[in-house]
DNA sequence: TCAAAAGTGTTTCCCATACACCCATGC
DNA sequence: GCATGGGTGTATGGGAAACACTTTTGA
């Protein structure tokens, strides 16, 4: 945006005191989705090395650099900081703005959702040696559960209102299924890959099976006829008849 | 939230330097759509006083009052200030944070939209004597006009990235009239209303001609049969067969 | 030859669309 | 009467869901 203006305007903006309005600190919180080995909705929690919510689990996220980046540049950074993967996809979700949501100042946070295969995710320790890792995403009466294998999460023991983040982002992401092609970012290989493969993805997010013949003719007919994904020559095979492969045409991730 | 904490944890929080991270200005923008007599899809501009972008027109907003007020509140209020409207119907669209949206320093725009009978709509000027008016919206090769009657003013004449915002509302609004009830908060009153009103509005909304022998099947069967809508004992006459009136028995208006 | 997964074809049902037609009022 | 909008009923078509059936591999 280039704004050019008056004489006048340069001068009331020298003299603009920007600290008139106290400020909020601002953060962005992302829901990092992936499936796991076996093929269940999983997200990426970082354990808290700081106060506040010292040792509890919550989203990576952390402050925007005012001025030296857009807020989607900070979710980036922090992703990447955290799992090592810089092209992503994500998405806006919802900004949480509270007052008390923050035990030390009025925080404003931009949460956003990313999904991401699993075997591209480093899962690492951030700068200030926190824990991280990938957590199952259960469910029972008491509403969400987190398990890792290790240890199990409840959801009322998580960091700030991020239990509110990952409801909203389910949401979302259960919405948004149906008519964007939020799917193919958790293929393992977009450019080689089968009609179960996708089928399955649907069906972990959806949580609920899918008939196979009716998933491939809408397949066929939004994606395979409308070029944006080609049927390639090879098969593979693994029990079964072979199945055809195919590679996704889209903007490969962003 | 109530938040209890440790000894130590007190500690932290007690020196705690707010101010680490430079921080940004946080405001809300308001989308407040209407329909005009002759129901056509209009929205409140503002003409802002002061700089940056004095004397263009814009949406209604300003900032957030940090520590007082959550985000939702701070557009409530800021819809009060312009409006004089207290409950009126709103949801959050998007925020924006590109570094250079505001000349003055890094301003985090947090968007929401409203819907609003034009006869609530008591548009007044603000503290600072804005002007203020229900302009309707026109597209035409260059994108969107906003005319009222005396003055049009391009997208281009609009302040920030207003017309952005602007945007992204009407494509929310037209996604959302089909699954979610939002029409309701456009008509006159929701306690006694036609089915032809209502369908007016959704034929504002989505910019085309429906049909009514259908419309009214899927409002009998999705609202009145679903008990969302009660009808009424009392018709009303203007021209033609007198129309049976409905109530609204959602959530009125919030 | 059998299990397992891929792939094809068919039937059914719902619902959106289109449209023909009747009804009640003011003039 | 007739114009005007409200209200009812019917026919058609496309897509989603359910499911029977065939094909191709490994073991």
């Amino acid at each position: 945006m280039t704004y050019q203006c008056t004489k006048e305007e340069r001068a009331f903006l020298d003299q603009y005191d920007a600290s008139r309005y106290e400020r909020p600190s601002v953060t962005t919180d992302i829901a990092v989705f992936t499936l796991d080995d076996l093929d269940r909705l999983s997200l990426l929690l970082i354990r808290r090395g700081q106060f506040p919510y010292k040792d509890r689990w919550a989203l990576p996220g952390g402050f925007l650099h005012t001025g030296k980046e857009s807020i989607d540049e900070c979710a980036q950074r922090e992703l990447m900081e955290e799992t090592g993967i810089k092209d992503a996809f994500f998405s806006q979700l919802y900004t949480f703005g509270a007052p008390d949501r923050d035990p030390r100042t009025t925080v404003i946070s931009v949460a956003y959702m990313a999904l991401i295969p699993k075997h591209k995710l480093k899962v690492k320790a951030g700068d200030d040696a926190k824990e991280a890792d990938i957590f199952q995403i259960k469910y029972d009466v008491d509403g969400m559960q987190f398990s890792n294998g290790d240890i199990t999460i409840r959801e009322s023991d998580l960091a700030f209102d991020h239990a509110d983040v990952i409801r909203m982002a389910i949401t979302r992401l259960r919405n948004r299924i149906d008519y964007e092609d939020d799917a193919f970012n958790l293929l393992k290989d977009p450019a080689e890959f089968t009609i179960s493969e996708l089928k399955r993805i649907h069906e972990t997010i959806k949580n609920k099976t899918l008939d196979l013949p009716n998933f491939r003719k809408s397949f066929l007919r939004d994606y395979v006829k409308t070029e944006k994904v080609k049927e390639l020559d090879k098969t593979i095979v693994s029990k079964g008849k072979p199945a055809k492969l195919y590679k996704w045409m889209g903007g490969d991730v962003l």
